[in-house]
DNA sequence: AGTCTTTTGTCTATTTATTGTCAATAATTT
DNA sequence: AAATTATTGACAATAAATAGACAAAAGACT
């Protein structure tokens, strides 16, 4: 009854503009004129006349800017109800189960003007701990809470990049074992699926495939690529790990991808790769680019050079590249062949 | 006010040019080039004269594309009634619309006294076309359709399950490659993350390990034991595929699971593979049950005779086995381990 | 084949609407 | 004192609608 109560009460988190802006990507000045304009949302005020949102408001702006990138004018649907704007961004409910809520022990962290970083490594630790507990519930809800607390950028760049890498690294130090490294695994999954959603991407939308070489078993590295990639309007087409040369290149050519990316993570020196790396390059139509990140990528740092693969190095950079990448879309050789159409060929 | 009235009523979607841009791939000049010229939809307009196309109006421009790319002109079609478009453009729902539309195409197969493993057949072609044709979009599209039109039990036994096993066959014979098999591993496993979805088991649900034995890389069969056994209220512990013996004797032993279950597909004469089950069998507790189900389960008979595993051959039978061995629910030897208290700790 | 016509997609230019950003100022917080 | 926030009006950039012209492709015909 006292959680009960606690929850009723805290469930109003509030949260200053600048925390909605953390979470959402957008920046004030945007937030402040749809608000002025097309009253797409009316958040409290202090005695002082700061904003103060609640979290239905940062539901509202992030399920706007997703029907933003789906194609629709803030003007025209900027009053719907919350219930059409989560159809309209194609999102799926982020509200959580009762249980999740029930851990409010982080938010007290966030809802003040505390940099985000604390909460994001509070929420890091759990999360360990929860693997190093085995217990797979409580990680996928702590996941769950932190990325609608967080946001995913946050999410991304101050909790699953570094729980993987934590994870990785524990499993080397012998921390962990084979089954937990397993477990933080499958929930990473979990979570990167449900985050991506059905989200319908313009089929203008540059394809970029996402796997991992052959030997190199660890997927998660290329799952978070997936997912920075897909949040960046890059139709992602991921494979999971182990995929041979022939096949890494044959996916690229169909989907007529502009962009393969590898992550190379546990084995930094498998004698066999850089010539599948090699083999990979070759098979690979030249205009396709070639992005190799992961904890491992030095190793090869030879072969990746001679083929002028792309070695990136934290999510940023990687997000940089992706920008540029796209760019290079519209003056693609224009010989009046029909490849500019993103239909198929169906030749089937 | 006729507008607005149908609109709030019907809680039709409406999408300016740019959305429907986005879906169907069309430009924006060819829109409305289309409609200037043939008719081809007549969208509303906003006060400002804007076009404002409904959800029946995309469905259509997807039709007539899907129509020309198979060799019909434009002039020709472009006022034909939905129905005729459907049929001609031979699209069997590839692109769709969320939800509502879900219920609108299909109905007479499955509404009707029409025995539904039509309607699931007719999705498991779809399914492996859009494998073929290496269609990620369609393929998961064609998944969640089929998912609310046969509901999780149809859908396991007639979809998913054939599914999986075709792709094996046809990869077998060399009807598919590797990135093929890669495509339909991702999208089956996005779809069974999607379909569990975040359910509250009570505290009291009994605990089943799902994994895949050392060797055995093919995971879409213990990802499909997994789903089934949380639709039947187990606490279903995914583990991946290619976990040894020792580290899934561990995960049961301290997820205090009741049942481990195994799937075996591909390589169906593992010398190792015997010895490795002989090994699960010694480091597991005698109570826990060891349940091993998949095509090539045949082909460590003698094995799993030897260690008492039970040998599943179809989703009933599972699912049989799962209630009996539910029934056992005794207060398994508990020892006091304070590992089931998800409280986190707050070490931020 | 070559020529003509029709069909169909693309392009340009102009106008109007929409929407993001900026500048200047004042108040508040740290 | 420095940084953040709020308010307002103005401005620039983007997107959409319209009309007309053009170019590529597909057929039809000699």
């Amino acid at each position: 009854m006292d959680i009960l109560l606690t929850c009723a009460m805290k469930n109003e988190m509030q949260f200053p503009i600048k925390a909605v802006v953390n979470k959402t990507g957008l920046s004030p000045h945007v937030i402040r004129i749809w608000e002025r304009r097309y009253h797409a949302v009316t958040p409290k005020r202090t005695a002082t006349n700061r904003r103060v949102y609640s979290e239905a408001d940062v539901e509202r702006l992030m399920c706007l800017q997703s029907a933003i990138t789906a194609g629709h004018s803030i003007g025209q649907i900027a009053q719907l109800p919350l219930e059409k704007l989560r159809a309209l961004a194609q999102r799926n409910e982020p509200h959580l189960v009762p249980s999740v809520r029930a851990m409010a022990s982080t938010p007290a962290v966030l809802s003040a003007n505390t940099p985000p970083e604390l909460g994001a490594h509070a929420y890091l630790e759990n999360c360990l701990a929860a693997v190093q507990r085995f217990d797979a519930a409580t990680l996928e809800a702590i996941l769950a809470r932190a990325n609608v607390a967080l946001g995913p950028l946050q999410m991304i760049d101050r909790v699953i990049l570094p729980f993987v890498n934590r994870v990785g690294e524990m499993w080397h130090e012998g921390t962990l074992r084979v089954m937990h490294e397993h477990l933080a695994t499958s929930a990473i999954r979990t979570f990167c699926t449900n985050l991506k959603g059905p989200q319908d991407l313009p089929a203008t939308a540059p394809a970029i495939v996402v796997t991992t070489p052959t030997g190199q078993a660890h997927e998660l590295g290329a799952l978070i690529v997936a997912l920075v990639a897909r949040h960046h309007g890059w139709n992602a087409i991921y494979l999971g790990p182990n995929l041979p040369a022939e096949e890494i290149a044959a996916a690229a050519e169909v989907s007529q991808a502009r962009v393969v990316a590898l992550s190379i993570i546990y084995p930094a020196d498998d004698p066999a790769l850089p010539l599948e790396l090699q083999r990979l390059r070759n098979y690979m139509r030249a205009e396709v680019a070639l992005i190799v990140g992961g904890r491992s990528a030095g190793g090869y740092a030879k072969v990746l050079n001679e083929i002028g693969a792309i070695t990136l190095h934290d999510a940023a950079e990687f997000r940089r590249t992706l920008d540029a990448l796209r760019v290079y879309a519209k003056p693609a050789a224009v010989s009046s062949q029909a490849l500019r159409e993103p239909s198929v060929a169906a030749s089937g």
